[in-house]
DNA sequence: TTAGGCTCGATTGTTGAACAATAGTTGGAA
DNA sequence: TTCCAACTATTGTTCAACAATCGAGCCTAA
C-alpha cells in the first residue's frame, strides 16, 4: 500500500502530461495532497525537490509554493536545509487532533441551527454496508464522512476546513501504523445512537455521547500508537 | 491612520536593512502581517510585487511565498493576474467570523478541563482601565485578549491558531469602517459576568451568555457595515 | 456622441539557471 | 577505533527572462 517516492513517480507523471491550469502551485499542492491522503506517500517519506519538479513538470519555485501550502495544512513537515517530509503524527499530534474534535463536534451538535441529517444517515448506511463486506477502508471512509457531516451542521466554511484538515491528519495516523481491522466496527453503532439523540432534540445528550466516543477512540489510538 | 502602500514603504525599508534569517519567506509574511494588523495597510490596498521586493530586500519568488502564507490566513486576497490585495471583509465574512466564534468560544467555556483565569481577569482590568482613559484601541485590544483567552482554555494549538486568525480578520473589519467609539464599552461588563459564571462552575450559563453576547456584537457590526 | 472593439503597456505567472548555505558523508590521520 | 576535515548532494534564495493576462486609452463606426 504505502509506497516510496520512486514507485509513484511514473504514476504522477501520467497525470501531469498535457495539463495546463491557472495557479500551478495550488494544482501541484492538490496533486501531492491526494497522494498523501491515499497513503501512496507514507508518513516520513522525503519529498525531494528535483525529481518532483521533473515529474510534475513544474519548476522548483512553483513546487516550493506548493510545499508552503501543504506545510500550512500540516500535511507536510519542513526541516530547514534538510527538506520536506510527509508529516508523521506523534502521540502529541494525536492528542491535539482529538482535542480539536472534542470541542468542534460536540459544539456542532449543541449549537447548530440547521439540521439536515440526510448525509449523516447515508454515511452510517455506508459504514454498515462496508462492515458487512469486511471493507476496512470503506468503514474508515464512511466514518470520516459521518464526523465531517456533523461539523458541516455548523454551516461554517472555516470550521469545515479545520475539520477537513484534522481528518486528513487522522488518515496520516492510520497510515503510519498497522491498522486494527476491528478499529472502526464498534463505533458505527455509537454514531447511530448519537444521531438518534440529536434528531430527538436531545442535543446535550448527543454532545455528551460524542465526547465519550472521542475519548475512547483517542485512548485506543494512543495505545496502538505506543505499540508501533 | 490607514495609509497607502507608498506611504509605508520607507518605514518598511528601515526595518529591512541588515536582517538575515532562516526562512525568509515567513519573515516577509510576518512583516506584512504586522503592518496589516496595525491598520497601516488599509483593507483593499494593493500589494504590488515590484516595489515590495525592492523595499523588503527579497526576491519576487520569496515575496510570493509570503503571499501564499498570508492568503492561507485570509489576511490577503489573491486575484489571478490582477495581484494581491489586503483583504476587505464583506458582510458574509463578518457572519462567518461570528459563526466560528459562536461555536469556539461557548465550546471552550463548556468543555475545557483546565481553567486558569488569571489572564482573563487581567484582560478585563485592562479593558476597564482603557475605558476610564477613553482609549478605544486599548478597549479593542483588551477585549480581543479576553476572547482569545477564553479559547486558550482549550489548550489546543489549532483552535488557538484559528481564533488568532479570526481576530486578525476582526481587526480588518474595524479598519475598514469608521469605528464607533462606544462599540466596545458596554461589552466589558458582559465579559465580566461571563467570567464570573464560569468561575462559579455554571458553565452552561456562561456559554449561553457568550452566545448572546456574540449575537448582539455581530448584529451591531453588521449594521455598522451596512451603513459604511 | 457613444458604443464597440483593438492595440499597447504594465503587472502577474512561471520558468530555468546560478550561487550560497547547510547537512551528511567520505576519507584520512592519530 | 575515533576524531576531524574536505567533499558532495540538496536545499535556500536570488536573478533575469518570457508568456499570459488585464485594463486603459484610442480609434472607428453608427
Amino acid at each position: 500500500m504505502a509506497m516510496t517516492l520512486d514507485e509513484i513517480l511514473p504514476d504522477l507523471r501520467r497525470q501531469s502530461v498535457d495539463v495546463r491550469h491557472a495557479e500551478t502551485g495550488l494544482w501541484a499542492a492538490s496533486m501531492l495532497r491526494d497522494r498523501i491522503s491515499a497513503g501512496q506517500l507514507a508518513p516520513g517519506a522525503k519529498l525531494s525537490e528535483e525529481p518532483l519538479c521533473e515529474v510534475l513538470g513544474v519548476s522548483r519555485n512553483t513546487l516550493r509554493e506548493a510545499f508552503a501550502t501543504l506545510a500550512g495544512e500540516h500535511v507536510v513537515t519542513r526541516i530547514p536545509n534538510r527538506g520536506v517530509f510527509v508529516a508523521r503524527p506523534t502521540a502529541d499530534d494525536i492528542r491535539e487532533i482529538y482535542r480539536v474534535r472534542r470541542f468542534l463536534e460536540p459544539a456542532a451538535l449543541t449549537w447548530s441551527t440547521a439540521s439536515p441529517t440526510d448525509a449523516l444517515h447515508a454515511a452510517i448506511a455506508r459504514a454498515r454496508a462496508a462492515r458487512r463486506d469486511g471493507s476496512v477502508p470503506g468503514m474508515a471512509s464512511a466514518n470520516q464522512d459521518f464526523h465531517a457531516g456533523v461539523v458541516a451542521l455548523t454551516r461554517s466554511d472555516r470550521l469545515n476546513a479545520q475539520m477537513t484538515q484534522v481528518l486528513a491528519e487522522m488518515r496520516l495516523v492510520f497510515h503510519s501504523m498497522v491498522a486494527d481491522p476491528l478499529f472502526h466496527a464498534p463505533y458505527i453503532d455509537d454514531n447511530a445512537v448519537i444521531l438518534a439523540k440529536f434528531e430527538a432534540g436531545e442535543r446535550a445528550a448527543a454532545a455528551a455521547l460524542m465526547v465519550d466516543y472521542l475519548r475512547r477512540a483517542e485512548q485506543q489510538l494512543l495505545e496502538a500508537h505506543a505499540r508501533a
